[in-house]
RNA sequence: GCUCCUAUCGUCUAGAGGCCUAGGACGGGGCCCUCUCAAGGCCUAAACCCGGGUUCGAAUCCCGGUAGGAGCGCCA
């Protein structure tokens, strides 16, 4: 049998960080095995699903890469089939009926609670041999309830922590369908994890707990049981969990900032998961060396420092042409047209060493693509002095001599510019920078000047002795 | 309260009884290189939650604490 795995989020929200590793995880394992992966809206809380969400999570999904290999499956189209499987199930004997209302149940809860007890069902509907069931009330619509067995064990053997062990008699009956008889969420993933012939259920660990009762119904149903991971969750970089309300992020705002995918995918991979020493990553090697058994069963922290780090390392050595269309994305969101400049390849090499972040590139790329917008003050004021000014006036006429601009010819002119003069190199870079940055931080100054081209940079640099000249005689 | 899970540098982790004087990476500190910022190179500080066992020997196995976390819905 080959294998399948899936990621079924709920549509009630972005796909979020630990969201996107689950379903990395999810992928890595069919992938590796030669299986297929899919994706499954769990939309059966009509209250909370939204259109939006779906939509929010098949662009996350898409902008990592994830890809099903089938056509979604969502929940809510699949009525049919649920109520299908619960008729089968109550002919069968192993699902009742139960009349209590919901306030009998709070009740119950509530007495249970007082005595200091697990809150769970009685079971004052399930059937036994010689039991008599109380009368049937009028105009109580009736639930199904799993019956549960209420001897023995259940051993969950998951593939991250290991043989856990649940007794039944701690399981109650839970709800398969609703008073209404739409079918609850551990119904409905039991019949479509047999349904899809799923073999590895991947998941967060907040479903550990579910999983002995979603195996007592597998087995109800005489289905093949898959293979359980549960994974733990990533926390915030205080340790505290992560929510909406607490630093959660949707894995498209992670673009925002500026991360490559793959870089992203890398970072999350190694948050919990190992394979020796080993930092980075390729697709590939995710695939060929990625093992449940090494994944860590304890919460990890999310630590920005170290995936920016991991971004910055993609950048360095990723083909340009890769790169490009993020890069792009991100030029045009700071309101720069790409065109107004030079290729976006040349800078992302001149830039991705310095460059933590696509976003952080973009923003210092800018000067390259639209006017100045003053001097950075602190800057100016140690470089566009009077003697800088005068340098910049005499560079400017030796720069517009040059007839080749590029790096290497700029590279020879500036030097031989300092090297007349007597001047350290720095002495006249910096001045430049200031005057064709705006500040003085950029790539080399040969390959500033050469990405900025002729015009602009001797429009610049008349301006910047413009501007200083009148403050050198204040 | 009950059930289940977890516990190595600040962070992610290596570690499957002797290879551990506990390794790597991020981050921190220092030095070198240098036209700026980076990148790079070298060096450095930094951890086995506590207590009992088992064993010739325990970060590793067992038990008990402690501390975190998850679940206990006609939510998913």
């Amino acid at each position: 049998m080959s294998a399948v795995s899936r990621f079924a989020p709920s549509p009630t929200g972005f796909l979020h960080i630990g969201g996107a590793r689950t379903a990395l995880f999810s992928y890595l394992v069919a992938k590796r095995l030669g299986g297929k992966f899919l994706l499954r809206i769990e939309d059966t809380d009509r209250e909370r699903s939204t259109q939006e969400a779906v939509d929010a999570i098949f662009e996350g999904m898409a902008w990592l890469g994830l890809k099903s290999d089938f056509a979604p499956v969502y929940q809510t189209q699949r009525f049919d089939r649920y109520r299908e499987v619960i008729a089968q199930m109550l002919a069968a004997g192993t699902a009742y009926h139960c009349y209590c209302t919901r306030e009998e149940l709070d009740a119950m809860r509530a007495e249970q609670q007082a005595r200091k007890e697990k809150p769970r069902y009685d079971g004052r509907w399930r059937p036994e041999a010689g039991k008599t069931l109380p009368p049937i009330p009028d105009g109580v619509p009736p639930v199904v309830r799993f019956r549960n067995p209420v001897e023995g064990d259940v051993i969950l053997d998951d593939l991250i922590k290991g043989p856990i062990t649940f007794a039944n008699h701690e399981l109650d009956d839970l709800i398969i369908a609703r008073a209404d008889g739409v079918p609850t969420y551990n119904f409905c993933v039991v019949v479509d994890d047999w349904d899809m012939g799923i073999t590895h259920v991947i998941r967060g660990d907040d479903h550990v707990n579910n999983t002995p009762r979603q195996i007592n119904i597998l087995k109800a149903l005489g289905a093949a049981l898959p293979q359980y991971a549960h994974v733990s969750m990533i926390l915030g970089a205080d340790g505290a969990k992560l929510s909406k309300r607490h630093g959660a992020l949707g894995v498209m705002e992670y673009r925002t900032m500026g991360f490559m995918p793959e870089a992203l995918l890398n970072y999350l991979v190694r948050l919990g998961w190992s394979h020796g020493d080993q930092e980075l990553f390729t697709r590939d090697e995710m695939i060929a060396l990625f093992d449940l058994s090494k994944v860590s069963s304890s919460a990890a922290r999310f630590d920005m420092e170290k995936a920016y780090w991991v971004n910055h390392q993609y950048l360095k050595v990723t083909d340009p042409a890769v790169i490009e269309p993020e890069f792009d994305w991100h030029l045009r969101r700071l309101g720069v047209d790409p065109a107004n400049g030079p290729a976006l390849q040349d800078v992302i090499l001149a830039q991705r060493e310095r460059c933590r972040t696509l976003a952080e590139m973009a923003e210092k790329s800018l000067f390259l693509y639209a006017d100045l917008q003053g001097y950075n003050e602190k800057d100016a004021a140690k470089h566009l002095t009077d003697e800088g000014q005068r340098l910049l006036a005499e560079l400017r006429a030796e720069l517009q001599l040059v007839a080749d601009w590029s790096t290497p010819a700029l590279h020879k002119a500036v030097n031989r510019f300092a090297e007349v003069r007597g001047l350290g190199l720095g002495k006249v870079a910096q001045p430049i920078r200031v005057a064709v940055v705006g500040m003085a931080v950029s790539p080399p100054i040969d390959q500033t000047l050469a990405l900025l081209g002729r015009e602009r940079t001797l429009a610049r640099l008349d301006a910047a002795v413009a501007w200083a000249r009148p403050r050198a005689q204040a």
